[in-house]
RNA sequence: GCGAGCGUGGCGAAAUUGGCAGACGCGCCGGACUUAGGAUCCGGUGGGUAACCGUGCAGGUUCAAGUCCUGUCGCUCGCACCA
């Protein structure tokens, strides 16, 4: 069979008789992968592996009933095209554009069963204007606001760069130093719903790792909050509020600590320490770009000259600066307590601090620093409380004297949407003179990004260099206004993506409500584990805004979630184009066929793990199809008969229930196999006196709608060589038909002692003490016995009798 | 350092979830057909002559452990001073 010609045909076919579109209603199914990014490094094997297998599982279950819809789109604006327009000149929207086709060309090739009518790029102004709707709704609703923030800028590029290209504290393209600089941002306030995005993940079909991934990345923390009045308050400030999890070390307290960055830094600092406090901040803003993550376990600090006041005994402490306080989480500040925490305990010894034991093991002292949990001690009327007990009672008491309480925190940052880019979806904010911010009226959408720009690196991004973008009229008062000139986040854009595909070329709303809430959520979304705590936490944030805004009536996106596991290079490394072992599928499709690569990838890893990639395997599954070909010119001439062989019936019905359990459960490798089983029972029977080709025929004809998913051309080839009319793919799936696989006989195995020694062959069905009866009467289990008594009989039905002796 | 996961033949991997370890395939060995085969078909293939031994290593629970528990080593991923 030339599968290059065949899948062509096929192909064709599937297009000319609309076998791939998707109607409304019915038993839907929604199957998504993530949308790729249109690189110029083409589709590779990973593509397939996610794409290729995901669409066998999606042509089963519409096989089953499932009326299944399966888009594709493109996710396409991002930083690597407009590098590339920066080191090569060749405009991003034309680099994406080749790229797409190209793109698009490769995946048509793989015989998905996509509808493309409900395709688009999100670089489109018909798409990207529903990204500034969004962002419209959010603005709107409090859930969007700005603030200073540090960005990654390169002195030597003049340019803001993203977390990934800053290695090693450098810039990856120049390798100049990279430093901290402070902007006014964007953000999107998830942290709003940090305890929903929590709570809703108890009732997903998600993988475990990626839920706990997720829980890790929101970081909830219970405790309280203590406010520690200063000594001497200013107009600026009278009080340091600090998080702890561990109220019950409160009396424990020997000073506290600021974070370098925290705004009471000035305030606290007395003119005496002031030289040693500023040159401590400003190293320690270094630090934190280059080597804060590796080395810095030495607890450096200085003193702030300052003292606060204990507000459950009154003491007072000093208030140190320390760089091992981070700004970022919780009040920026935190209470030392040097006995019960290793890296107070390390600070306070460094520093000569005094260290104050609260808490005690149950029984006896114990080392310091004790970080677990004890019995109060020290610590007044508090004493002999547990430090569970200890930490309800002390945020009690710190509530009644108005100075805390409990307090609940997450580690979850908001999320910064600005990006200091040309090729992104253009913010549609506006500021006037006079009417300050003012966001861009729905109306007026898109913002459009000018194609006409200069991209040299110069210290302004090409949209701010754009005079025709940036100067524009405020919508209020009509006056000369400015356009904001960066650009959203690119996760912006795909944070909502599998909301447009049901409605794709609607030009007046994002979506329609009665479409969408009809076929999402997303039944089984499929892509790579990175994503874990990107886009998929800000797909379920998304979603759960515009459910409260009224717009959907469910709130979590993805019902099921499939990792597909990484395809290696040969070499057991990563594909990389560095690494020069990047596999690319085109040659293999041109000699093997697309069918056959698919059936390899199934076949070769699992699912989940995937392994590194090796070229033998893809000529297994080239000679598999061959083995199903050669039947099929046997039997072609024949009518076909199910008048059946009972061997043969079972083989195919077992199959049909494996196969069937195996691809739902994305188990490809063991479906493959299942099938691999009844073609070898097929020429065994072929090969057999009995041997009746109509009925060899039959069991072709039901193996070749078993196979359908996994060898979607192939099939409908042999569909139709057998005399289908059909697509195989508008035909239900075959049902295992159970009393096929019910036989006369079971075979024991007879274990003596836990040890297998012999087999007996007893009918199938029995209860567990007529198999027990039956066991022992027979000739070669007496002979094992030799006359002991059996201590124990443990009969598991249909599979193994153990006589312990 | 913390968290999660993994470790099974020469190789990719299976194992009804505690019940005959190694399905299926690659590779290898042998046979058949052949002028020939790197095509195809049939058979064999964890180790050991054997009793037996075998799922990283050491223990434990159990009639029974790849599967559960404890410890340990190694690898991968995620988070990295989270108070």
């Amino acid at each position: 069979m030339d599968h290059i010609e065949i899948e062509k045909k096929w192909r064709e076919r599937w297009e000319k008789d609309g076998v791939n579109t998707f109607h409304e209603g019915g038993d839907k199914h929604y199957v998504l992968e993530m949308l790729p990014y249109p690189s110029g490094a083409k589709l590779h094997v990973g593509h397939w592996y996610n794409y290729g297998l995901t669409d066998s599982y999606a042509r089963f279950m519409r096989m089953n009933g499932k009326n299944v819809f399966q888009p594709m789109g493109f996710d396409a604006f991002g930083l690597p095209a407009e590098n590339y327009a920066i080191k090569t000149g060749i405009h991003p929207k034309d680099s994406t554009d080749a790229n797409i086709a190209t793109m698009e060309r490769q995946l048509r090739d793989m015989g998905i069963m996509f509808d493309w009518s409900h395709e688009f790029y999100t670089c489109a102004p018909d798409y990207y204007k529903w990204t500034q709707w969004l962002f419209l709704q959010l603005y709107k609703n409090g859930l969007c606001y700005q603030k200073k923030a540090p960005v990654n800028y390169c002195p030597s590029c003049q340019t803001v760069i993203a977390n990934e290209q800053v290695v090693d504290g450098k810039c990856e393209r120049c390798k100049t130093e990279v430093v901290r600089k402070e902007m006014t941002q964007w953000f999107f306030k998830i942290t709003d719903y940090a305890e929903r995005l929590l709570q809703g993940l108890d009732g997903l079909d998600w993988p475990e790792k990626t839920k706990t991934m997720q829980r890790n990345w929101i970081g909830k923390s219970v405790g309280g909050e203590v406010v520690f009045d200063l000594e001497k308050p200013t107009a600026d400030a009278n009080a340091i509020r600090v998080f702890t999890t561990r109220a019950d070390t409160l009396l424990g307290v020997t000073y506290v600590v600021i974070a370098p960055e925290h705004a009471l830094v000035p305030v606290l600092t007395v003119p005496k320490q002031k030289k040693a406090v500023e040159k401590y901040v400003a190293e320690a803003a270094k630090r934190s770009e280059i080597e804060r993550t590796s080395t810095s376990k030495d607890k450096t600090g200085v003193f702030t000259g300052s003292y606060c006041i204990n507000p459950l005994n009154g003491k007072k402490v000093p208030v140190f600066v320390a760089d091992y306080c981070l700004s970022t989480y919780g009040t920026g500040a935190v209470m030392g307590v040097a006995a019960h925490d290793t890296r107070d305990y390390a600070f306070a010894k460094k520093n000569g601090l005094e260290i104050v034991r609260v808490i005690r093991p149950a029984d006896g002292e114990g080392e310091l620093p004790f970080t677990e949990y004890g019995v109060m001690t020290n610590s007044g009327k508090f004493d002999g409380l547990t430090s569970e007990e200890g930490k309800a009672a002390v945020l009690e008491e710190l509530e009644k004297l108005g100075h805390g309480g409990k307090k609940t925190n997450y580690r979850m940052r908001d999320w910064s949407v600005s990006r200091q880019r040309y090729w992104g979806a253009p913010i549609p904010v506006i500021y006037c003179e006079h009417c300050g911010t003012v966001p861009v009226p729905e109306k007026d959408l898109p913002v459009e990004l000018p194609y006409d720009v200069n991209f040299t690196p110069d210290g302004k991004s090409p949209l701010a260099r754009s005079e025709k973008f940036v100067n524009t009229v405020c919508p209020i008062c009509g006056k000369p206004a400015r356009r904001e000139t960066d650009t959203l986040d690119t996760f912006v854009c795909s944070s909502w993506y599998y909301l447009r595909y049901p409605d794709a070329h609607n030009d007046k709303a994002p979506f329609d409500k009665k479409r969408v809430n009809a076929l999402l959520p997303v039944d089984c979304y499929v892509g790579g584990a990175e994503h874990a705590c990107g886009h998929l936490l800000y797909s379920r944030f998304i979603t759960k805004v515009l459910h409260d805004l009224g717009y959907l009536d469910f709130d979590e996106p993805f019902k099921r979630l499939v990792h597909q596991g990484v395809i290696l290079g040969p070499d057991g490394y990563r594909m990389s184009k560095s690494r020069g072992n990047v596999i690319s599928p085109d040659p293999i499709v041109q000699k093997y066929g697309s069918d056959a690569l698919r059936l390899y990838m199934m076949f070769g890893f699992d699912y989940t793990e995937g392994g590194p990639w090796s070229d033998g395997g893809i000529q297994s599954c080239a000679r598999f199809m061959d083995r199903i070909e050669r039947i099929a010119d046997d039997v072609t001439n024949v009518k076909a008969d199910a008048t059946a062989d009972d061997a043969l019936d079972y083989e195919l019905n077992y199959c049909i229930k494996q196969v069937s359990a195996d691809i739902p459960a994305f188990g490809f490798n063991t479906a493959v196999a299942r099938c691999m089983e009844l073609v070898n029972a097929m020429y065994k029977y072929r090969a057999g006196k009995e041997c009746s080709l109509p009925y060899l025929k039959h069991v072709l004809g039901v193996l070749v709608k078993v196979m359908a998913p996994l060898a979607p051309h192939f099939c409908e080839e042999l569909n139709e060589r057998l005399g289908g009319k059909a697509s195989l793919f508008d035909q239900s799936y075959p049902v295992c038909d159970e009393r096929k696989l019910v036989r006369a006989e079971t075979e024991y195995a007879v274990q003596i002692n836990s040890r297998v020694k012999c087999k007996v062959v007893l009918p199938q069905g029995l209860a567990a003490a007529d198999v027990q009866k039956l066991a022992l009467e027979n000739a070669e289990v007496k002979e094992l016995i030799g006359g002991a008594t059996p201590k124990k009989i443990i009969v598991i039905p249909e599979r193994l009798i153990n006589i312990v002796l």
